[in-house]
RNA sequence: GCGGCCGUAGCUUAGUCCGGCUUAAAGCGCCUCCCUGUCACGGAGGAGAUCGUGGGUUCGAAUCCCAUCGGCCGCGCCA
């Protein structure tokens, strides 16, 4: 016999069906038990009698328990219907109870929303909290709205891509996660923080629109809304403006609020853009939250900020782009830019929502000329723009359409979407504050020394730290 | 790197200011027994805490002092 999902017992009334899953309560009244049954469907009453040879093995059954049950889906007299689960109008009645696996008594609850317990703990047991509920809705709504965004660039003629993950360390920006390289002693790689220089090689290939759910890595400190680990939805497109690129985000997470989070109310369509200038000016800051009421959580206020300086100066006089580099300026005389900065605005472009900045981009510089004007600025020498952004003004050589992109912080999004005030609870196995994976204990001090050896890495031990360690 | 808040049974907390009425309390969970219609089932009983760790002050410390470890939030940082 095939197993069921328990949300399909309903329309099995009187048939015989398997369902497999958790015990998630049980409740004995003598000769008679209940078993409150979970898969991640959703939850049925069981029921079973002193009366079965099952009966006996069921006494012993506790929570958590995987087990499988083939029995009756019957209908519940009226007076036993329980309007407040969606099984409620069914229960089945069990006819042979098979124990898969016993369980330990879970070491915090599941059936709460679980902001009360302790997150170290949460985290340390993962795999346990995403039973609850909450969490496992978190998780399949980031599955569906992946899964829309995808649809929805797939059907605007979008091509995915997946750039690599072992690339190179780029300067400036955050701090890179290396990793040796064994085959050649002393070389690194770095994992992404974006695949902006790739992406735009891709628009050097002639591939035009391109999409990438995409894996990035800042070795940073973390916040609520910041993990050292996390996935962007990056696009980039040639031939275009930067109106067609805030209109077409504007159009997917407008459609994706409205179908997968119907119960939101987007405050205003289109979304304003403001300039960056107005928006220090009237909310002092550059990601403003512009909800009615603050603690609406069903209101979506969408805006664009437009308009951003390029350039920003530090204490001690040096400058550096307030994006990237590659944004492209609002100011194509290299002269200008060179001899005021300050002066200089920039075709970037980012999307808030809520008080947090969801998306980013900007139309690129393709002009190698303004490029190098950008990087003379930010203070690099000319055989060090060579050296390390060398590849991409070869790339450009060769003929590189216009073009620009943006890039969505998609776990913040989905924060907002599902009312979360902390980006860990969207994600399956997210990192501490110290950025640290609990379930598997990561990062490790316990590597081979055959392997660090391979490597051509020696450690020097830091004593101090040495207690954090989880393996 | 800096600042704020926090750490007491498996979980969540009370007690900490103002040291002794504490044999450290409660709810949930757990264990045993009873119960044929519950759905947060109910009833009876029970186990479970060297109060994050180390040191100090004191006749006496969960409580005061010092150090240390761990967590969360924020600042710096995040092209």
């Amino acid at each position: 016999m095939d197993r069921i999902i328990i949300k399909n017992t309903i329309s099995l009334v009187n048939e015989r069906a398997k369902i497999c899953g958790f015990i998630e309560s049980v409740r004995a009244h003598g000769s008679v038990l209940f078993f409150d049954i979970r898969d991640y469907s959703g939850t049925i009453q069981t029921v079973i009698t002193s009366s079965n040879e099952d009966y006996e093995v069921a006494k012993k059954i506790r929570p958590e328990w995987v087990v499988e049950v083939v029995g009756i889906v019957k209908e519940r007299p009226e007076k036993m219907k329980n309007i407040n689960i969606e099984t409620g109008e069914v229960e089945m009645e069990i006819e042979s109870i098979t124990v898969l696996s016993k369980a330990k008594t879970p070491p915090f609850s599941i059936s709460s929303s679980g902001y009360e317990i302790n997150e170290e703990l949460r985290m340390k047991y993962r795999y346990i909290d995403l039973r609850r509920k909450r969490m496992m809705e978190n998780m399949k709504m980031r599955h569906k709205a992946l899964l829309h965004c995808r649809n929805f660039l797939n059907e605007r003629g979008f091509t995915e891509i997946e750039t690599p993950i072992l690339t190179k360390s780029t300067p400036e920006g955050a701090r890179d996660f290396l990793v040796p390289s064994r085959l050649h002693p002393g070389s690194f790689y770095a994992l992404p923080q974006s695949p902006q220089q790739y992406k735009q090689m891709l628009m050097v290939a002639g591939l035009e629109k391109y999409f990438q759910i995409a894996r990035c890595f800042r070795d940073e400190d973390l916040r609520a809304d910041r993990q050292a680990e996390f996935t962007q939805i990056d696009i980039e497109l040639s031939f275009t403006s930067r109106e067609e690129i805030l209109e077409l985000v504007e159009e997917m997470v407008i459609q994706l609020t409205e179908v997968l989070f119907p119960e939101k109310k987007i405050k205003e369509k289109p979304f304003p853009r403001i300039s960056y200038n107005e928006a220090i000016d009237k909310w002092g800051t550059d990601s403003p939250d512009l909800r009615h009421d603050k603690d609406n959580e069903e209101e979506m206020a969408f805006a664009f900020i437009v308009d951003f300086p390029m350039f920003e100066q530090s204490e001690k006089g040096k400058w550096s782009a307030v994006h990237h580099p590659f944004t492209k300026p609002t100011q194509e005389d290299t002269k200008k830019i060179k001899k005021s900065p300050e002066k200089i605005f920039s075709l970037q472009y980012d999307l808030v929502l809520n008080g947090h900045e969801i998306a980013g981009g900007s139309m690129r510089s393709h002009d190698p000329e303004i490029l190098m004007a950008v990087f003379e600025v930010l203070g690099h020498k000319k055989e060090d723009i060579e050296n390390k952004f060398g590849h991409l003004f070869e790339a450009f050589s060769y003929g590189v359409p216009p073009h620009g992109g943006i890039a969505f912080g998609f776990e913040r999004l989905l924060m907002v979407m599902r009312n979360e005030e902390n980006i860990r609870e969207v994600i399956a196995f997210p990192k501490t504050g110290d950025g640290r994976e609990l379930t598997m204990g990561t990062p490790s001090s316990n590597i081979e020394k055959e392997q660090l050896k391979e490597l051509s890495i020696k450690v020097e031990k830091n004593e101090k730290k040495r207690g954090k360690e989880s393996n």
